[in-house]
DNA sequence: CAAGTATTCAATAGATTAGTTGAATACTAT
DNA sequence: ATAGTATTCAACTAATCTATTGAATACTTG
């Protein structure tokens, strides 16, 4: 039967693209990625991984056709190859938050406070934000936050939280984002603010899935 | 750095989701079980692979938060453990199609015509229903179709369609579909159809998109 | 052209996965 | 109880995947 071959052939093609994700350094790189694109030796550093390592599962993601590259001299620039690939991290996210139960006592045995995990929608940070009644705390690094952000941001790396807590307003609520929607940047950033007494909630998703929902975005061509 | 370890740990169980869907035949499992429950041994019938093979790989994407399943008598249900699985199907599906390369080859070098490959969206389907335009046939087997299928839909198996091509109306267009988007079915209906000179295309997606859709259903106590 | 840098390639060892086989378990019906 | 059926478990081999290492390639700069 030719069409049995067809079919099988046809979900092992289906199939690599779950085999690309089905490595969680390679979710990390995509996570990063997410971000906009990146050469190998950032991600490199950024995953912690070695840079053949890194640039090997570059390679399978890129197979699986969830990245694109680019050259540009000495570099290469790895992408998402489309919008659907963000969508596609999302609906695993989605699956594994829902149904693998490891997943919840994870996020609940990393933070203390239970309800610091409840996330807040975009569209209510979007009015809340207009009417001045929350703080967007951006935790991303610099470059990142130059590169795209939601307006309004307050851009403090997690590094420097703890020094500069002082341009976070007065008590005034804070919704801190990072990459996705399950970035350790915002929940450590929580985590620190609701030490110090702070109201601190997480946005419900990070940059990319904001940028994605074709809501609005502030960029900086020369960094602040 | 207690973070990085609950990062790794998060995207650990990220990545079961995608290991879940990193093998064909778990996918064309995955595909059978989204019409609806089935048990075990009705599964390894269907995707030929040896029952405990089966038993294995559903208790696989069970783990994976993928399968729920219930036990009656003798025997054991699967079914998604939720509507976001199909999500998620449709969005590696989405992803394959788009970027790698050899599925848009693998579907052009399987359908002999070109253009049978074009499918039609589900909102337009609807209203060309209800104005009589097109006759609308659902391949699958008798039992799937009795479970629910699209209104009005004339249900032929694939093996009695050369038969009962009669039953198809005078010369007017029919739209197939199957079980989901690549499901086989629907492509060797459109291309016996298109074989005997009958204008045939395939529906966008499947009946458990259709479903999900919340378009109207029509189900049936006693098979016809 | 030579030196230096970013990336990829190739080979390898250890871990993981897929499919087979045969036996064990759990339930039903006689 | 006993026989029969559906499913799962356990053990095993072949194949595949991951991370490491060291070398090769491609490009830029002096």
């Amino acid at each position: 039967m030719s069409s049995s071959n067809f079919k099988h052939d046809l979900f092992a093609q289906f199939a690599r693209v779950g085999k690309a994700m089905s490595n969680a350094n390679r979710l990390v790189l995509l996570e990063f990625i997410a971000q906009g694109e990146r050469s190998v030796d950032e991600l490199a550093k950024v995953s912690g991984l070695t840079v053949a390592n890194t640039s090997q599962h570059l390679q399978q993601l890129r197979q699986a056709g969830l990245l694109k590259c680019r050259k540009q001299g000495l570099k290469v620039f790895y992408s998402l190859s489309g919008d659907d690939v963000v969508d596609l991290l999302d609906a695993v996210r989605t699956v594994a938050e829902r149904h693998i139960s490891d997943v919840e006592q994870l996020i609940n045995t990393y933070l203390t406070v239970k309800d610091s995990l409840e996330p807040i929608p975009r569209a209510e940070l979007l009015s809340r934000v207009r009417d001045g009644l929350v703080t967007v705390l951006d935790v991303r690094p610099p470059e990142e936050f130059a590169a795209g952000h939601v307006p309004g941001a307050v851009n403090i790396p997690l590094g420097e939280l703890e020094q500069r807590l002082d341009e976070l307003g007065g008590g005034q609520e804070i919704v801190a984002y990072c990459r996705g929607p399950h970035c350790v940047l915002a929940f450590d950033a929580v985590a620190q603010l609701r030490e110090k007494g702070l109201k601190a909630r997480r946005l419900e998703d990070g940059y990319p899935e904001w940028k994605t929902a074709g809501l609005p975005v502030e960029e900086e061509l020369n960094e602040s």
